[in-house]
DNA sequence: ACTCTATTACTACACGTGTAGTAGAATTCT
DNA sequence: AGAATTCTACTACACGTGTAGTAATAGAGT
């Protein structure tokens, strides 16, 4: 699954409220597209198959078909692959040593490292 | 700095053997690609200035004028913004959950964690 | 010097993406 | 009902990317 950048900001604004109009996505991007440009990316995307709609009146409700979490695996493998040898945790160095995160996220990352740690462990 | 995939590729082997001929990414390269289709893509990067050249014989020499750290910070950013509401932990704890780490990796990476905290505890 | 071959320079073209206009249908307002 | 508005369908077009062909050229071998 590859999703261009416009078509991440169109379905962000579907997986954020479940579903939405042209509107209604319109309303929340920042960048002020015209609203038949929005529609051309929800065409696109229906075509593909990374969303569908209901009729709404005499407009059209979409709803994303593909879920966040297959997009972001899917643009986190490719970015492994293409940019970090195939190794995610190449990827996890480079962006801790990137220093963008808190005192607090750290730590809760350890935990979360951990956690997988005692779930290898016991598994 | 948005680099395409194949670009990548190419930057790749640039990156791994610190400059290539063609006929030298071209034998690196998985993809049978057409040598002159690789050309087309060191010529277009060196319009957009991530590679120069050096005249070698009667080929040319590339070097990669930017380094793979650059490449995978802008592409992680992009990705963060795109599709992790800008949080890098929520990049890192999605990896984590994917549960593709082994043991002793996450044994590195726990201590890559501590060594951040230790910096942030002393700076 | 002449031919063969590797290499570049230039051109081409299909396809996806970003962006939006126009025409016409559906609703709403008065 | 007629006018204004909202919305979709369809079309358009420029630009980047993936891919490669053709023509010209520079060395390599003899």
């Amino acid at each position: 699954m590859l999703l261009s950048g416009r078509e991440l900001d169109v379905l962000s604004v579907l997986w954020d409220r479940g579903s939405a109009t042209v509107s209604e996505v319109l309303e929340e991007l920042q960048d002020e597209l015209a609203y038949t440009t929005i529609l051309t990316i929800l065409r696109r995307l229906e075509e593909k198959g990374h969303v569908r709609h209901d009729p709404e009146g005499k407009a059209h409700r979409y709803f994303p078909l593909v879920d966040r979490e297959e997009a972001q695996d899917s643009a986190l493998h490719r970015i492994t692959r293409k940019l970090f040898r195939n190794s995610p945790e190449l990827l996890m160095s480079r962006l801790l040593r990137r220093g963008t995160l808190t005192e607090d996220q750290l730590r809760e990352l350890r935990e979360l490292v951990d956690q997988r740690l005692k779930e290898k462990g016991e598994g």
